[in-house]
DNA sequence: TTGATAGGCAAGTTGCTACTTGCCTATTGT
DNA sequence: ACAATAGGCAAGTAGCAACTTGCCTATCAA
């Protein structure tokens, strides 16, 4: 669970795919591959990345949905939201928190 | 910097050993392999233990102290922070959008 | 001082993980 | 039909990371 995010944010490659993904949602393996190259120059094969991509989806950060010969990737932040709460006490309040009781 | 992060982070035990500290701040090595064992059942050596902390320590989570024979491990939440707004962006937009102009 | 406690250093082993290579299937354009 | 494009599967390799083992230093209590 949040396991595999720990482990799939673990990696700066997958890192830079998810900042790709952010930069511009849903974009294929090729066009991926083609922005790492061009902009961080990492030289990668496209099985790296793909299996890169397979780690980012078993972990919940990426959907993809299939469209004749292309498969898209779409970013999902939903695991990474509350992800690292666990260790922030319930001081520290700079996000929109229970109103409950606020000394 | 945020690399040392994630890489502390992508450890279970390491994970353990965090929420250990949020429960009780200060401890010192043989409080958490201790508490490890006790409440989690992990069968580790000192010096495993040793190293996880030093991995927190570089990565910022970690603040030691000496005091005679004993050094205190205090926990440091600030680079967990806004180690994944990174990828939240201000919008909440989840909707897919249009691939890139294929060739 | 002696022994017990708290911790550190360094080399060695094992297992995982990132990456490659090679071949395969499916869809699309001409 | 045929070739090009987009992607998948599986085995193999290299490097790293977690853990162990053995020995060492420092502090405190008796």
């Amino acid at each position: 669970m949040a396991d595999d995010v720990f482990k799939a944010l673990a990696d700066p490659t997958r890192r830079r795919i998810l900042d790709e993904l952010t930069d511009r949602n849903g974009q294929t393996l090729f066009e991926i591959c083609g922005r790492l190259v061009a902009k961080h120059g990492l030289g990668l094969s496209r099985q790296a990345v793909s299996q890169h991509l397979a780690v980012l989806e078993t972990a919940g950060l990426l959907v993809t949905r299939r469209e004749g010969r292309y498969k898209f990737h779409d970013l999902n932040t939903d695991p990474l939201e509350h992800i690292v709460t666990r260790w922030l006490g319930p001081k520290t309040s700079k996000a929109p928190q229970t109103p409950e009781s606020t000394p």
